[in-house]
DNA sequence: TGACGCATACTAGTATACAAGTATTCAAGT
DNA sequence: ACTTGAATACTTGTATACTAGTATGCGTCA
């Protein structure tokens, strides 16, 4: 019989080899793990100290995230960047955050208003001490306080899933150049839009901010060909 | 090394126990498998003549997709339909689908006006013969073509990803009411808008279109009280 | 009669062993 | 020099054995 709802889930026990997932994301995500190398179960497994069952789970979900490739009998290799991923991913990101940013700016409260001020001080003070990666995780931060101000907490899950492949460009774009002052800016107007209730700019300022990863994209493909997929022939 | 990609890649190998995925996803969809009835490994295994590790990863894969609920050390449930998503994919859904269809009633070419009429013939010929499981995938096939039609073939997968926790509540309708008429008025009305290069009104029918769904929601809740989840206390 | 404690059965988590397929290497033959 | 073939190493897929935690049932005790 299902255990009954009321229960209050003490510790009920660690999930599992979650950490490893963690890892293997981020550092394909970083770069660290480069498109096309090639990560075996039985190395990762015994780089971890683990069996090679949990690993398996955890590059299954990876596979479906399209982070690896899995070649039954053959291998598993750190998936390229599919362009056409990155673009699917940049349109569905746009089309939902664009609406919800709408919503956010017509359904915010004064504690609301509050949390986006501290988060854009926050990225001032990251991008002041050159803190990259702390910055990274506020501007994520910020997009998911819209998402949750508009009242759909749960649609920012989805939206990370999509927005997988971006991510990867994204840390890209953040090692080879020095966009960072332009984003903050850019999510300022998103706040003071947001803050004076203004649905409509709020919506245009989002699209043309998502739509700035376009700038980047060719570059980065013409400069590190190696990390995404070969065009068809 | 990873294989060149221009490989033809004759029959590389059926995948594995994907058939089993399958069907539990479909039992689970169609109600065969009830909310809350347990479902161990070693039984789901033995019945379908594999080693737990395939089940499992088929469960694991189901788990992430929202349909079960593995508890550790104790078991493995069919989840309960929670409300919460099914709005949340709702709104996904809309979001998603209101503007690709408006994209589409740009873009529409003369091969693709003839699909959709054709898929709407299809679906009047199943109502008439009462086929419902026919009408159910045509009704995905229409609205796979219009996102196809809008340029963005992948878009789909995402879309029914999402509206997997919908699926559940149309199969409960489509047993226990008789509004597949109805349904094919608005699908006649969207192709319709469509055709004639209306993307406002496409969108708008749409929208509404897609927000039928709230009606039934509520009166299946009722009915079928077993099949959601219990609210919070 | 009720509550408590313990033994038992059952569950998923993990590790390991085995099977099946692929890529690579190298040697033999043309 | 090149192709071809088989042997070998390596990979993931699958099955099985074992571990640890949970729920259940029964017996005991107050």
């Amino acid at each position: 019989m299902p255990p009954v709802s009321t229960e209050l889930r003490l510790h009920r026990r660690a999930p599992i080899g979650r950490e490893l997932y963690g890892m293997l994301r981020r550092q394909i995500l970083t770069g660290v793990l480069r498109p096309g190398e090639s990560i075996p179960e039985t190395t990762l497994a015994e780089r971890a100290g683990v069996s090679r069952t949990p690993v398996r789970e955890v590059l299954r979900r990876l596979a479906d995230e399209g982070f690896v490739t899995i070649i039954p009998q053959v291998g598993t290799y750190v998936a390229p960047i599919r362009l056409s991923a990155v673009y699917d991913s940049q349109f569905i990101r746009e089309t939902l955050e664009c609406r919800t940013i709408r919503l956010a700016a017509e359904n915010l409260t004064e504690a609301d208003a509050a949390v986006l001020r501290a988060n854009l001080a926050a990225q001032r003070a990251s991008l002041e001490a050159g803190e990259s990666d702390a910055f990274f995780d506020q501007d994520d931060a910020l997009h998911a306080a819209f998402v949750r101000i508009a009242g759909r907490p749960a649609i920012w899950e989805v939206i990370q899933g999509v927005k997988a492949q971006l991510d990867r460009v994204r840390y890209l774009s953040l090692q080879s150049g020095d966009w960072p002052p332009m984003l903050v800016e850019e999510h300022a107007t998103l706040v003071g839009h947001v803050l004076a209730g203004d649905a409509g700019r709020a919506e245009a300022a989002m699209r043309a901010h998502l739509r700035t990863v376009f700038a980047t994209i060719e570059r980065l493909s013409r400069v590190n060909p190696d990390f995404f997929e070969k065009p068809a022939p």
